[in-house]
DNA sequence: ACTAGAAATGCTCAGATTGAGCAATAGTCC
DNA sequence: GGACTATTGCTCAATCTGAGCATTTCTAGT
C-alpha cells in the first residue's frame, strides 16, 4: 500500500527521499506503517478503518496507514504512534509489530512498476472510543471482513452455504503442477484450515483461511490482482468485504495474533474498561475468539488466575442478580510467566 | 546492519538501487535481511556465524545477512534463501519472519548517518551439516552469546557470580527520569526477568534479559553504541561475546522465539535427523530450552501426542539396552490444530 | 563367562486441572 | 407479588501431570 500520492492525501506530508528520488529509476524503497487498531464496541469486535475513497483504489476500505520516515521517529513504534494521533486523534496504548509485508503481488493495483513498498504491520489495542471522537476512520466489525470466523451464533452461514462447496470443487480440479511446493493435497488443506470432515475449527488459523480463499480465487482481492484463479469462478460469490491492497491479509493476520495472545498475555484487558464484571469480560474473550465459554470454568478461571480483583462495587441493572465489579490486577504482569485467559471453547 | 559496502564485500552484488542514488541524499531505505540459523549439533545449539574480520566493524561476530533486491526476488523469504545458498551452500528448510528491527539506534557504529538500514530477522531452522561443507561462516554455540541463558547443568555460574550483583546494584541506583514510560520498577523488572527472589525463570524472556543487560550497559553493544549506563560501570564485566550492530538483538530474539515455538509447534524436526531415538529428541529439545526433562514422562508425552511412529530399527551401542528409532510423523500437521512437545520443566 | 553399569522401557499413584452440571441467591420488569 | 434472568457457590467424575519404582537388555571390564 501507500503509494506516494496517497500518503499525500491522507497523511499531509511524504518523506523526504520520496521526493528526492525520481520515481522512474526504482530508487530504493519505502517503508510504510499499517495499523490494526482493534477494540471491543458493544460485544462486537471492532478495528478503525479508513472509508473507501472514489478516486483512491477504487472506493474499497483500508487500514490506517502512514509512511515511516527514519529521520523524523527513532523507532517504527514512535512513528505509528504520531501518524496515528494525527489522523484519528486516538493514543494507541498497546502495540505490537505483527509482521512486514514485502511481496510485489501487493502491487497488482499499480501495474507492478513505481518504487517498491514495504509495509510493516501493527497490531494495537484500544479501548472503543465514541466514533464522533474520531478525526477520521471509523469503527467496523471485523466480522465484515471476514464474515465465516464468526462463530458466536454456532458455524456461520456462509461457510456451509457458500464456502464449503466452493472449495471443495475447487480442492477436486485438477492441479497444474502438481504442487512441488506444497507436500500437502488441496483437500488436505481445506480441511484443516476449515474443519471439514470432522476436522477442529482452529479460531487462530485465520490468516491460513484468508489466503487459502485467496488462493482459490474466492475474494474479490484475487480478482484485482489478476490471479489466475479468480478467473476460474463463472459466479465467483463475494466473501467478506474487500479491502486496499493487502490489507485484509494484514487484518487476518492480527485477528490470528489477537486470538492466540490473550491465551496467554493478559492484553484482553487492554479492551475493557477500568472496572468490568466477569460476565463482560467473558462477552469481550467470546467476541474476539468465537465460541461461547462455560460461564462458571470462565470465572474459575479468571479469579483463580489472579488476574483481576474485586473492586468492592457492584454493578446494577444487569438483567438479573447485581454483578461484582472487577479490576485487572497489573501485579500479574509481574508474578507468572504467562499469565493469559487459558480458555477453551465449551461442548455446548 | 549493512551498510553498502559491507553488503558488497560479503555478498558480491548489490542492489541497482543503491548505486543509482547519491547516499549523501539519504534517498530511500534499504532493506537488510538477517538469518539466525540454527541447527544442533552434538546436543549443542549452535548459530550460522560469519566471523569478525578485523576491517568490518571491529572483528566482531555476526549473522549471516544481505540485501533484499525487489527486482530480483518476488519474496523476502525468497531473496533470503538465494543469498544464504549463494554465501553458506545451505538449502534452508523452515524459516520464518522473527522481526523487523529499525531503531536508529542501531547505526551507532556508523555514526548516525548514511542511509537508513531496515533489516528483516530471519529464524531458519536445519539440520547440522558438518562444517568443512560450508562455503563460508561457521557453527558457533548459541551460549556463547548468552552464556546465561545455559541451564543444563543447573544455574549458569555467570549469573549468580556476576549478573546477579551487577544488576542490584543498577536496580538500586536512583533513577534520573522517574521512568514514565515504564510504570514497574527496576527491582521489579529485574527480579521477573532473571528469576531473582524466587520468581520463576521463563526459558523464553531470551530478548527481554537481553535488553535489561543492555539499558543497564552491561554487554559490550552498550559501550559501543554509546549508551550511558555503560559508561557508570568501573570496570564493565564482559557477559558473552558481542556482535555486529544489533545482530545479538536479532538472536536474542531467535532463540526465544524457538524456545516458544517448539511447544505448540512440532518444529523441532527440522533439527532432527530422519530417524531418532526418543532420547536423542529429549537432548534436543534439552538443547534449545535448556533444563532437564523428566526422561519417562518425556517419553509418554511425545508417544501419546501421536508425533512420531517406530520406525521398526533400534539403535545400537547407545550405551545400554538398544533404543528404539523414531520418524516424525509428518500428518499430525493435519490432523491437530497445535501439536508440539508441551514440556514443562523438571523440577529435580 | 560373569558382573557392574548404563540406558531404555513399563508401570503405578497421588495431586492438580478440566469439563460439565445442579442449586441457591438477588436483582429487574411486569 | 411473581416470572424471569443473571450471578454466584458448589460438586463430581474424567483426565492430565509430576514423580518415582522396577524390569529389561545392551556394553565394558575383569
Amino acid at each position: 500500500m501507500t503509494s506516494p500520492a496517497q500518503l499525500k492525501r491522507l497523511t499531509g506530508h511524504v518523506g523526504r527521499q520520496a521526493e528526492g528520488a525520481p520515481r522512474s529509476e526504482a530508487a530504493g524503497v519505502e517503508i510504510g506503517l499499517n495499523a490494526a487498531i482493534v477494540a471491543v464496541a458493544d460485544n462486537e469486535p471492532v478495528v478503525l478503518i479508513i472509508r473507501g475513497q472514489p478516486d483512491v483504489a477504487g472506493a474499497t476500505d483500508g487500514l490506517p496507514f502512514g509512511p515511516f520516515s527514519p529521520l523524523q521517529h527513532r523507532t517504527f513504534e514512535g512513528g505509528l504512534r504520531a501518524w496515528v494521533r494525527q489522523q484519528t486523534g486516538l493514543d494507541l496504548g498497546y502495540a505490537e509489530q505483527l509482521y512486514t509485508f514485502g511481496d510485489r503481488g501487493r502491487h497488482a493495483e499499480l501495474g507492478d512498476v513505481g518504487p517498491h513498498v514495504v509495509s510493516i504491520g501493527y497490531l494495537a489495542l484500544t479501548q472503543a472510543r465514541p466514533p464522533h471522537e474520531l478525526q477520521h476512520g471509523a469503527w467496523r466489525s471485523w466480522y465484515h471482513y471476514f464474515p465465516w470466523e464468526d462463530w458466536r451464533k454456532g458455524c456461520p452461514d456462509i461457510l456451509e452455504s457458500t464456502i464449503e462447496p466452493c472449495l471443495r470443487e475447487w480442492a477436486a480440479r485438477p492441479c497444474q503442477r502438481p504442487t512441488l511446493a506444497s507436500p500437502v493435497s488441496r483437500q488436505e488443506r481445506v480441511r484443516i484450515c476449515f474443519g471439514f470432515d470432522g476436522a477442529a475449527w482452529d479460531e487462530e488459523k485465520v490468516l491460513d483461511r484468508y489466503e487459502l480463499l485467496y488462493e482459490a480465487g474466492l475474494v474479490d482481492e484475487a480478482s484485482r490482482d489478476d490471479r489466475e484463479a479468480a478467473r476460474t469462478w463463472s459466479e465467483r460469490p463475494r466473501l467478506g468485504i474487500p479491502m486496499h491492497f493487502d490489507h485484509r491479509r494484514i487484518l487476518a493476520t492480527a485477528i490470528g495474533r489477537v486470538r492466540a495472545k490473550i491465551k496467554y498475555r493478559p492484553v484482553i484487558f487492554e479492551l475493557m474498561p477500568e472496572e468490568f464484571t466477569l460476565f463482560e469480560l467473558q462477552r469481550t474473550v467470546e467476541a474476539i475468539l468465537g465460541p461461547h465459554l462455560h460461564k462458571q470454568n470462565f470465572r474459575r478461571l479468571v479469579e483463580g488466575a489472579g488476574l483481576v480483583e474485586p473492586t468492592g462495587d457492584v454493578k446494577m441493572r444487569t438483567g438479573g442478580r447485581p454483578a461484582k465489579l472487577y479490576r485487572f490486577r497489573r501485579e500479574v504482569l509481574l508474578e507468572r510467566p504467562a499469565p493469559g485467559v487459558r480458555v477453551k471453547p465449551a461442548k455446548s
